[in-house]
DNA sequence: GCGAGCAGCGTACCT
DNA sequence: ACAGGTACGCTGCTCGCG
């Protein structure tokens, strides 16, 4: 029979000596499972591919008291890691934990391949089927017969977020003994709720009060199935909520029945990640989203707590009151506060739902560009998005995928850095009318002008038939291999898309779908270069890696010299962008300039203007007085937008009173042009750090730790406090990000670092000297004022109050 | 024993 | 667990001086 519907999610299923991808589909109205037969295999390279053949059909393997055998053989030929064309066998096994087993057995006979691919993996590479598409298919029995086409809809999901509070007095909670007392959900379709058991005195709206906790969790599981619920989502669901819902099911005897149909769910947790899969639905955890977007830099956030990412997403904070964790329970048995703390819960769900509608759809556009379902894009690092598409394309054309290296070949790899981007350093100083050119999309464009990739790199090739790199490696001009390929392919449709988007009404539905899909094209398109230099990149290519550099180098040096040839001053440059001075020229002069530069670049190059300013700053070198900074500028646009690169007040690690003054000093120079300004503001602030009037929470600083805090060979505040707070029991480890104030007590920095929450006091001389002066002073000396003088001042305008 | 000077550690930024 | 280039605060060591 003809189905048809869209692919939300894969599972893997055995039975009878055959394995399955299980294939969740939404069909008009509702979700089934579809088994799709799909053996897994892998490849084997060997002397005398027949004989092994032969010998392999009666191949079995014990393994753990397990026999294990060779379910078929093929020969294929392919394209192996020593680009050349090979015969070999291709061999399918029973289940997909065989593969490394038979893999394990057969060392003897030769090397193997593609046996270190996760099982679905496998398939969406095989079968070409992208997770969330819509699929038309034949089936029996709710077997998959064959698939007759898929389509790149607009996928309609029905989305619930969701959140849960317990009650407990002591930290961390602990599953066994501290009940939850509500399980707040947010959907479209029933807006907000919590389920809970106990009333709300003040008849809060949305409120379902159960008899007990155990009902609480049975009439969630109810809702969920209900709603048919596509998407449950939370805010650290995976490490908190979903194993603390489960852990709670198991010591009150019942099920944690989340999945379709109730079915029930699988949890699993690996150190620092888990998964989670609930059949029939897809779980996703906003908060490592926001972890991957803050580290490419999408967001800039100070801590990933859920205030912080609806701020930064959002804008506006909720209405309801922020509930430090440690007092839910006060709120929970005091009758006047339990309906705040209902609010509050139903607003956590709220914040989650609203982070939601604008971050999904960049998720599910990464879903569809690189092809890995939705339930592992989420939590994935770039370079699984890559490596899958890459996979895709690979199969297609039947090129063995390169082996995982060894962990002492990753080592090899990481000692053996590559040259990166070429930075000009800057005068320091105050300058007017300045304008930036940068490349477009820089390195991709390098690779698919120059056809850089891991099979087009020849040493042996004869130059004429070559680009060959400013650092003399070669990549053979007439075959378009893998990585080229893939990327003309994604900058063509990200070119196509937002030509579109020009034409579409920006408050449009098409236009948010589309506009997601270019916003994920180039988080995809941007990782390749990246990738290829990765360590543990399947398609690792040093040659590739710093070809693309050298070539960046030569391009954007060149660009300079073309520039001051044509009589610009060049201020500044960094990697692909370049900063000129009018002075003198006019504006048509530049982008007449820009054309000429043009005309000479690759066709898949180009150069643009990116803007004009009329006044921008850059400072000095904290260590070579004279010599500018490089990565530290601000400039000012003609309608009075600011931009602010590296500076002390867009980094987490200083505190926001030095910010916020840094802040309205370069405002006082680059809009009002008025230093005096400046000056007045720097010498109140130091005032009234010095009479302690400021608030501690304008003084913490931001520190992630990267590592554990033993770990450590140095002792920073950051650690110490860490260290400090971890004695008082809060839960700081790894990844951590922690905030902490420069007290009065102690004798070194380290010493006087505290936790934020157990702050007492702040010491005015380091916030003066050591954040606010440090910040401030790197833009005021370009105008000729010394730090004797502000302070000085300073004392001044206190006798005088 | 002590302060100055410095190297190295470590983080967060820029492209 | 995508690359390298860069600034810079802090710790903790060395060294010279007394």
């Amino acid at each position: 029979m003809k189905r048809e519907g869209y692919l939300i999610d894969l599972l893997h299923s055995y039975d009878n000596e055959q394995s399955y991808v299980v294939l969740v589909v939404k069909e008009e109205g509702r979700k089934t499972f579809y088994r799709y037969p799909f053996d897994p295999y892998f490849y084997l390279e060997t002397e005398d591919p027949e004989q092994v053949q032969k010998d392999l059909d009666s191949f079995s393997v014990l393994y753990k008291d397990q026999v294990v055998k060779v379910k078929r053989t093929e020969i294929v030929e392919r394209l192996t890691p020593d680009k050349t064309w090979k015969k070999l066998l291709k061999i399918y096994c029973y289940h997909p934990n065989h593969v490394p087993m038979v893999h394990e057995a057969l060392k003897p006979y030769g090397k193997s391949y593609e046996y270190k691919i996760p099982y679905l993996h496998r398939f969406l590479a095989d079968t070409k089927l992208i997770p969330l598409n819509y699929i038309v298919f034949e089936e029996e029995d709710h077997e998959v017969k064959e698939i007759l086409s898929q389509e790149d809809r607009m996928i309609p999901l029905n989305v619930m977020a969701f959140d849960i509070e317990v009650y407990n007095k002591t930290n961390p909670p602990d599953p066994r003994s501290n009940p939850i007392i509500m399980i707040s959900l947010y959907s479209k379709n029933l807006g907000g709720k919590v389920i809970t058991y106990r009333d709300s005195p003040g008849g809060v709206d949305g409120v379902i009060t159960v008899r007990d906790e155990r009902e609480m969790i049975e009439r969630f599981c109810d809702i969920v199935n209900d709603e048919d619920v596509d998407l449950l989502i939370g805010y650290n669901s995976a490490m908190f909520d979903i194993p603390y819902l489960k852990e709670r099911s198991k010591v009150l005897g019942t099920s944690l029945n989340l999945g379709l149909d109730y079915s029930g769910i699988e949890y699993r947790r690996h150190g620092m990640s888990a998964t989670v899969r609930i059949p029939g639905r897809v779980h996703i955890d906003f908060y490592p989203v926001m972890r991957t977007l803050g580290g490419m830099g999408a967001v800039r956030i100070q801590r990933y707590t859920l205030e912080e990412a609806y701020r930064n997403i959002i804008g506006d904070l909720l209405g309801s009151k922020n509930i430090d964790k440690q007092e839910i329970w006060r709120y929970w048995d005091d009758d006047n506060l339990r309906d705040v703390l209902f609010r509050y819960s139903i607003g956590d769900s709220r914040a989650v739902y609203e982070i939601s509608k604008v971050v999904l759809p960049v998720e599910i556009q990464l879903t569809k560009a690189s092809g890995l379902p939705l339930s592992e894009v989420y939590h994935a690092p770039t370079s699984k998005m890559v490596e899958s598409a890459l996979m895709r394309v690979a199969v297609d054309k039947r090129y063995i995928i390169p082996n995982l290296p060894k962990e002492s070949e990753v080592r090899l790899r990481m000692n053996n850095p590559i040259k990166g981007g070429f930075v000009k350093m800057p005068n320091p100083g105050v300058y007017e009318d300045i304008i930036v050119f940068d490349f477009r999309g820089m390195y991709p464009s390098i690779v698919v002008s120059h056809n850089v990739d891991w099979y087009s790199y020849d040493p042996d090739a004869p130059e004429e038939e070559c680009y060959v790199s400013p650092n003399g490696y070669k990549f053979r001009k007439d075959s378009e291999t893998l990585i080229p390929y893939v990327l003309k392919r994604l900058l063509s449709l990200r070119g196509g898309l937002k030509d579109k988007l020009k034409t579409l009404d920006k408050n449009s539905r098409e236009y948010e779908h589309l506009f997601a899909k270019t916003q994920a094209l180039k988080i995809l398109i941007n990782s390749f270069f990246g990738y290829l230099g990765y360590a543990r990149s399947r398609w690792y290519c040093r040659e590739c890696a710093s070809s693309i550099t050298a070539w960046g180098r030569y391009y954007i040096t060149n660009t300079i010299q073309k520039a001051e040839q044509r009589g610009f001053q060049v201020l500044y440059a960094d990697t692909d962008s370049l900063f000129i001075l009018l002075k003198g020229h006019d504006k048509d002069d530049a982008l007449q300039f820009l054309e000429e530069v043009n005309r000479q670049l690759p066709s898949d190059m180009e150069l643009e203007f990116e803007g004009y300013y009329p006044r921008g700053v850059f400072v000095s070198k904290r260590t070579e007085v004279g010599k500018g900074a490089k990565k530290k500028y601000a400039l000012i646009d003609d309608r009075g937008v600011i931009k602010i690169r590296g500076f002390e007040l867009v980094r987490r690690d200083w505190s926001e009173i030095a910010k916020e003054t840094q802040l309205k000093v370069l405002e006082a120079i680059l809009k009002d042009g008025d230093p005096k300004k400046a000056v007045k503001i720097v010498k109140d602030v130091i005032s009234s750090l010095k009479k302690g009037e400021v608030p501690l929470d304008k003084l913490i600083i931001y520190t992630e730790l990267k590592r554990d805090p033993k770990n450590y060979a140095v002792i920073s505040p950051e650690v110490a406090a860490a260290v400090k707070a971890r004695d008082r029991g809060v839960k700081v480890g790894k990844g951590s990000i922690i905030g902490y104030v420069i007290g009065k007590t102690g004798k070194t920095v380290s010493e006087k670092a505290e936790y934020y929450l157990f702050a007492k006091d702040y010491d005015p001389d380091y916030y003066i000297n050591n954040q606010v002066l440090p910040a401030v002073m790197k833009i005021l000396r370009e105008l000729g004022y010394s730090e004797e003088e502000l302070k000085t001042n300073s004392r001044q305008t206190t006798l005088w109050e």
